[in-house]
DNA sequence: TAGGTCACG
DNA sequence: ACGTACGTGACCTAG
């Protein structure tokens, strides 16, 4: 491994710079203590960079980024305990280093600031050796500044025309829908207003209402209105306006407003943001289009590769199933998944006390739920109200699955103690996330954070892997495949754009660099598909 | 700006 | 007696 540049700075020198910063009245700029904000301000990544110390993203691996302030001031107090020379207000307005006319006064801003982010740098350096945070942080967050960048700039191609044609279509359904929506119930009012249709339909007209929320308000939300679908003729209306209103805001206009001249749609990857390790996605967000239902399929059908060209898609299968079954060591559920079972026939089997053969697709349907709910840190009642079932039935299918999977349950219960003994959970990797919630005097926020104690490690450590897996790809692919370029990450997905001819060579890349990312006691399997649009590609 | 709602893994 | 599954971001309304 190559070590990171960092410059020492001793503590006389750094007072001897606030001094001079105040003589010279010279104000410190914080714009390059991230590659991020570096790079924005340039037209090409930089060139032959090997290696780096990101500031921002070692304050986020040592937990010392609060909320989503990841401003220099802010990460240099948390790290030094060195109050930022600079008052964070005065800096808000300030031209960035690199828009800066004055090279004098430049020359002297990029200096002060090199001298504080090297001695913040260095700080951290340290408290990631004291942490066992070093593989962690130089292996997989530092490599992954650089392949984000790639990822950023290469950009995800789509039909303008037919986002277009989509919104179209949107607009003139929704405007017949919203008539009929006045007509069923004698009244004109803003159907996207819940203050406004909660009263329509529970003062009004009457109908059976839930609960309210901070507002007072009875809510509207697509659960309360499935369990009216049949109690008024308005109400199925009102299901599909919200839908077609959702696509056509966020996903039809929201998306146009988004293409580049070059027909290419740019998101933003936060790196340092949330609390379990994975990225986000803003302006757009492209990890939360739509697939679930046919009319959102049709915003991932204009998600689509140029000319010539195809998407390869390929995703882990079940990976935070796999996980639990390595990390617990549950010797059922890792020789399910070694003997390429299919995991929820297999839990159903065993919920339903029938032959694996015998289990019904609702059945199924059923375990799968009691899979995922597993790895939320589930309650009787959460799975109760999800499954629609009896407090009674709901319980008994906990109990089961845990007779069924016993290490499950007893690492799931150690992950628990950890966290109150230790204050933190942590992943396969060595990635922490500190459980304040767990000191707290509110029984809620207690039970919250020992669901987190036992979410963060599973959840966590898949995305750890799956950045490993996108440095792996994207290496490989700039070695082996020259007309390849990853355009996307899901969680669990990754999305690669590349010449017709390349695509099965991708594929096989593709499966080959994520299966391997890493070597547990369960295969982990990812799926691959090619098309000529996303949703074609899955 | 906060709350409600809903899109995704 | 109470609230009740993990992690996100965008859009809309209302105060």
């Amino acid at each position: 491994m190559k070590s990171p540049v960092v410059y020492s700075v001793s503590i006389d020198s750094l007072n001897e710079l606030f001094s001079k910063i105040k003589d010279y009245e010279i104000s410190v700029l914080p714009s390059s203590y991230s590659y991020k904000t570096a790079s924005k301000c340039l037209s090409e990544p930089i060139k032959d960079l090997k290696s780096i110390f990101d500031v921002e993203i070692c304050a986020y691996v040592l937990n010392t980024v609060s909320g989503n302030d990841v401003s220099f001031g802010t990460i240099f107090e948390r790290t030094t305990g060195i109050i930022f020379p600079i008052d964070s207000e005065s800096t808000s307005g300030q031209v960035s280093l690199f828009e800066m006319e004055d090279t004098d006064k430049k020359l002297k801003n990029a200096a002060g600031e090199a001298l504080l982010v090297a001695y913040a740098a260095n700080v951290q350096a340290r408290q990631i050796e004291e942490n066992k945070l070093t593989n962690l942080l130089y292996m997989i967050e530092f490599p992954l500044v650089l392949t984000l960048d790639r990822i950023e700039r290469n950009g995800m191609y789509v039909s303008k025309d037919e986002l277009t044609r989509l919104h179209d279509d949107f607009k003139t359904r929704i405007s017949e829908i919203e008539k009929k929506i006045y007509e069923l119930t004698g009244e004109e009012f803003l159907i996207s207003s819940p203050k406004q249709l909660s009263n329509v339909l529970f003062e009004k007209l009457g109908l059976k209402h839930g609960k309210k929320g901070k507002t007072g308000v009875y809510s509207t939300s697509a659960e309360v209105l499935q369990s009216l679908y049949d109690e008024h003729p308005a109400i199925p209306y009102i299901m599909e306006y919200r839908a077609l209103t959702k696509l056509d805001s966020t996903y039809a206009v929201g998306l146009i407003d988004k293409i580049e001249s070059d027909g290419r749609i740019r998101t933003t990857f936060t790196q340092a943001m949330t609390n379990t390790g994975r990225l986000s996605s803003t302006e757009p967000n492209l990890q939360n289009i739509p697939v679930r239902s046919s009319e959102g399929e049709k915003i991932r059908n204009a998600f689509i590769a140029p000319e010539g060209r195809v998407l390869v898609d390929a995703d882990y299968s079940q990976i935070e199933l796999r996980l639990l079954a390595a990390m617990s060591g549950d010797e059922i559920m890792c020789e399910a998944f070694r003997e390429g079972q299919d995991i929820h026939r297999r839990t159903a089997s065993g919920l339903f006390g029938v032959p694996e053969e015998e289990v019904t697709s609702s059945q199924r349907a059923a375990a799968k739920t009691v899979n995922f709910s597993i790895v939320y840190g589930v309650t009787e009642y959460g799975l109760s109200q999800d499954l629609h079932i009896s407090f009674q039935e709901s319980k008994h299918f906990i109990e089961s699955y845990k007779r069924q999977f016993p290490k499950v349950t007893s690492y799931l219960d150690s992950l628990k103690t950890k966290g109150e003994d230790l204050g933190y959970a942590e992943t396969l990797f060595g990635r922490r996330r500190y459980l304040n919630e767990l000191r707290s005097q509110n029984k809620n926020l207690r039970e919250f954070g020992l669901r987190v104690a036992m979410n963060t490690p599973i959840q966590g450590t898949a995305a750890d892997i799956i950045k490993i897996a996108m440095n792996r790809v994207n290496k490989a692919l700039e070695e082996k495949v020259p007309s390849a370029k990853l355009v996307m990450q899901v969680h669990d997905e990754l999305i690669v754009e590349c010449d017709k001819a390349d695509a099965e060579t991708c594929s096989k890349l593709l499966i080959e660099e994520m299966e391997n990312a890493v070597k547990l006691p369960v295969p982990l399997i990812a799926d691959c598909g090619i098309g000529d649009t996303w949703l074609k590609a899955k």
